[in-house]
DNA sequence: GGGGAGGTACGATGCAAGTCATACCTGGAA
DNA sequence: TTCCAGGTATGACTTGCATCGTACCTCCCC
């Protein structure tokens, strides 16, 4: 598959799709981890250690990168992820502080 | 059932819900048109008029209810929702911009 | 005192979401 | 070159979500 497959456009980014993505506790702590790394860090999908197998992982960070909360780069053997920090600003500003806020307590250990 | 029933406590609303509850697009409708509405403004829940039958109504105006994002009260015959505005900003502040900003295009008319 | 409008409760149903096991592919390391 | 670690694709399964029909309750109004 193209490295650039199943990102949407900044404007295409579509709020319905981004919530849907955001309910999964799974997929909002990658996104808060990925919210407190430095900016523009990019970090292999493995390296989340989520509490679920492999097949999984995968599908959760393809349902992040197709609601455009993400963008994954193919680097050699792995694959990199980082988070879409300006588009996701401005399309909806606030919403990275929203899940930076969340306690880190229940969700998704 | 009591009024208060199933009216989570402001500290208790919990994001995962919250966001669960507005990936739906007439969920999100009804917020967006409470939101867009005058402040503590109330109306009952056929006032929507949204292309479901009664008993879904029901079961989305529970869902809002459960996360948080709304206030219902017996007023005689009918009930009144109210949208939990200084709750919901209080603990997520600038959801709500983000909401009232989506365009009411495609999304569940 | 009906009767109807507004809502809720309950059960059933169809479909999508999250999960896994398995098989497979691809680069780097030994 | 041969493996193994990291990812993906596919099919199957389970659970939960959105939906409806029907039955029921409760106020208001005539």
């Amino acid at each position: 598959m193209p490295d650039d497959e199943g990102h949407p456009d900044t404007a295409e980014i579509e709020l319905g799709r981004v919530l849907a993505a955001l309910a999964d506790p799974l997929r909002r702590r990658v996104v808060r981890e990925l919210a407190a790394g430095p900016k523009d860090g990019a970090r292999t999908c493995s390296s989340f250690a989520l509490p679920v197998g492999k097949a999984t992982v995968t599908y959760h960070f393809r349902t992040l990168r197709e609601a455009g909360l993400i963008r994954q780069v193919d680097r050699g053997n792995s694959r990199m992820a980082t988070l879409r920090r300006a588009d996701i600003e401005r399309r909806f500003p606030g919403l990275l502080a929203i899940l930076t806020a969340e306690e880190t307590d229940a969700a998704a250990e």
